[in-house]
DNA sequence: ACCGGCCTCCCCCGCCCGGGGGAGACGGTC
DNA sequence: GACCGTCTCCCCCGGGCGGGGGAGGCCGGT
């Protein structure tokens, strides 16, 4: 039983790539496709398909907007995908934040598209793939701080939670942040929380993949 | 109260250097010295120093050998940071595994030695400095499997124990890592837990730090 | 003066994680 | 055949982790 996807794109000529992309895959079947989020909920009740790839940018209702609407009012939703041209992306982590499985850019080359929609719909998240660190080399290799500062500026991380990440990616427990930055434990677990959830992380192992994945941490 | 420390060296020269580095800093205090791990428990026992310096290769007893029978046979045991020439150390796994705190080069700055010495009396372990990700680059930043092959095989990891820290390196949980690799969660704890203790991790967090942190597993 | 963001701490609770041990099956080695 | 390493699964158990809420204080902006 192949893997059944929704496109979601108020280009048709995205919508004409991703399905030839998609459908040259054996078991991989485009059931659908919508050209704004506003369409999204009823089509998916009826499609109930495995994954719908979501474009950010649309006219009535973007595309987070659309991810948190389906994924608040459908039971046992879809795995989503977020399409982002990524010049215009300030949405990534807003849609990771409110519930997306992964994201893509649009030039990504076809593997990778076709890569990512099987590895959602094995129900792994996709929260770190090539955009993330193209985000950090954007603002050049050589200004690393830059780099990270931006990424955390997509993510909305306050000073603390920049900083309580930092000891984490440095591998100490809560109790052990808690001791270097002399607050209770249960201010470190309000950070972490709060870190877990603007990064689209599920634990504090995949907010360290991701902190290195950005480059807010790194091999140095 | 200052951090006191011991030193273990057959050679008076480094024994020599190191106390100049560390007895400069006002918080540090080299309480004693000695010329071979045969000798380190008692004077351990006697001067109970905070942090012990030992190098890996001597005479009579290696810095190894040493570690281990002071981590055995003390009861509150300091921390020890073992020192290393790193063209030979085979051993700085081998160290992690038997309980070291950390590891430094001997060729390293003043002004690391001293930070290492302070992390580690701080109760924060040191797995991962430059000294791991030296070991990779040595066998070429272009050969990045052989690398990644080196560091693993100091550490000893199996076949399906590499396998198994690829996929922590994703963020998967032990659950989705059974279903990955179509085992028993109780075969993935298995293998997680000599993943950690081989790499001398105390988590699965610092076990991907490892990862990251020697090339195991790229930015790529 | 008010509001909102941030930092701080608190409660309860379920669960995954990791340690400690043990054990059987297989394959290769001596 | 005996041995060892690897892979597989099992038990018990404590503790850290993370979710869900709530709440108070501080500061800066309106």
């Amino acid at each position: 039983m192949p893997i059944t996807v929704l496109l979601v794109d108020d280009e048709p000529l995205v919508r004409a790539g991703l399905r030839a992309v998609l459908e040259a895959q054996p078991d991989i079947e485009v059931v659908g496709e919508a050209a704004d989020g506003a369409a999204v909920i009823p089509l998916v009740r009826r499609l109930r398909p495995d994954v719908v790839a979501m474009d950010v940018r649309m006219p009535l209702m973007d595309g987070i907007e659309a991810t948190r609407a389906v994924l608040r009012t459908v039971e046992d939703p879809p795995k989503i995908i977020v399409v982002t041209t990524f010049e215009q992306d300030e949405y990534v982590y807003e849609a990771l934040r409110v519930g997306a499985d992964g994201f893509l850019l649009k030039r990504a080359r076809p593997a990778e598209i076709v890569h990512a929609v099987r590895l959602v719909a094995e129900g792994e998240s996709l929260l770190f793939p090539a955009s993330v660190r193209q985000l950090a080399a954007e603002y050049g290799e050589s200004g690393g701080n830059r780099a990270a500062r931006a990424v955390l500026d997509r993510a909305g991380l306050t000073g603390r939670e920049a900083e309580v990440l930092r000891l984490m990616a440095r591998g100490l427990s809560n109790a052990e942040i808690a001791g270097r930055l002399v607050v209770g434990v249960e201010t470190v677990k309000s950070h972490v929380s709060a870190v877990l959830t603007k990064l689209g992380a599920r634990d504090r192992t995949q907010a360290v993949i991701v902190a290195y994945e950005s480059g807010f941490v790194g091999l140095g």
